[in-house]
DNA sequence: GTGTAAAACCCAAAACTTTTGTGGTTTTTC
DNA sequence: GAAAAACCACAAAAGTTTTGGGTTTTACAC
């Protein structure tokens, strides 16, 4: 009988609880499975530094808003993430994240690149499963929604660069064009420019901004 | 009882029936399957046409090269993708292909936007089940080679041209630096700065094309 | 309806990037 | 060891983006 180690990271104690029964019940081939558990940063980078020296976590599942965002703690799930890369290479990092937003998603995706990454209203017992077998089966694991995000970042031919991506953010979240200034590195006309140019490129010319952001979020900009 | 209606196209007539003995013994809620068959352009173009009077096909499973590539017959699968789109928009379509490569994947999940890829070695009876149940429930289905493609060039920040892209291309397959211009629409100068530009971006600087183009392998670019 | 602030639009000069041709040196190939 | 291919450096030309200066249009509070 093989042991497969699993560490579940999450700051709800309850929900953390959730993963650990669940997983723990999951029936594959002949493993057993051991779910350890952490619900604040600190103690998932304890058992991670110690899993250097004893066994290695063969997945570690990891929440991406580890804590309530606040300046005192700046740490976060993605954090822990290239930590663990660092430290265990070999350790399988599965992301789970409440967004569901293509911008969010494609930014983690970027940054992190992780086995796994799994939108939290996808999860239940058999995602978790399929998700656990997927990894250890050296194939990457991405949930329903993720996958639609994904897709609609495939099947485009626009590519913006980072600018442009801060503004279509901006924009979505309601941020006045007079305002983007502040947030990104252009002059006002510039942005103005690149604002056009958007709206040419999502076929949204002499439209208002709010056709901009729905076009952009149609195809997964955001 | 309801009816989950399949088409399946292959010119190997003996991989068609394959899928359709597979297909049909699924079990799957109150479905009954029934898979049609088709292997040759024609005839899938003819069952696509006529269902649009009649049933609409829950799926159409479609082999990408449909034909070994002659001149005489220019139609592939892409072709009958774009038609079915257009005819019956609600069928969903699950491309099966023989590439594996990123460089292939990526440019058919670009022009086709399929619901579902799968690369014919990730297909088995299991893949094919997955397949059938995750697109009946909307969605988007990608076996586990064409996963790992897409999580590469997900993972990536490096964004190219279609210049740089036919650049990589055209090495990968062979062709000569100087034979380049007669691909490219471009002075033998502007490729020269750019294949420098690129081993820079994939750090293979003053390196030869060979670690270009592994590189680029490695990043899911070719 | 009117006044006003914000947003959108326009333009031309400046800054920057890419392309191109030319003329070379180095490396590879046979 | 000669020829071909690959690579490099430079500078002029072409193209793109940014910028600061405007004017016009839109939104909406009163």
């Amino acid at each position: 009988m093989k042991t497969l180690r699993i560490l579940a990271v999450d700051d709800h104690e309850m929900t953390m609880l959730g993963y650990k029964f669940i997983l723990e019940r999951i029936v594959f081939d002949d493993y057993n499975i051991i779910v350890d558990t952490a619900n604040t940063y600190e103690s998932a980078k304890e058992k991670i530094e110690e899993s250097v020296y004893s066994f290695k976590y063969d997945i570690i599942f990891l929440d991406v808003q580890l804590f309530p965002p606040n300046e005192s703690q700046p740490h976060n799930g993605e954090d822990l993430g290239m930590l663990s890369r660092k430290l265990v290479p070999d350790s399988k990092i599965i992301f789970m994240s409440s967004f569901s937003d293509n911008y969010r998603i494609n930014s983690i995706l970027k940054s992190v690149d992780p086995d796994g990454y799994m939108v939290k209203t996808d999860i239940d017992p058999k995602s978790l499963e399929a998700a656990v077998k997927t990894v250890v089966a050296e194939a990457p694991y991405y949930s329903s929604k993720a996958l639609s995000a994904i897709r609609k970042k495939m099947s485009n031919d626009i590519t913006l660069d980072e600018n442009d991506k801060k503004i279509l953010y901006h924009l979505s979240i309601g941020t006045k064009t007079k305002d983007l200034e502040n947030h990104i590195e252009l002059s006002s006309s510039s942005i103005e420019n690149r604002k056009r140019h958007l709206k040419s490129l999502f076929g949204t010319e002499k439209e208002n901004d709010l056709a901009l952001i729905l076009a952009a979020k149609n195809r997964g900009f955001i």
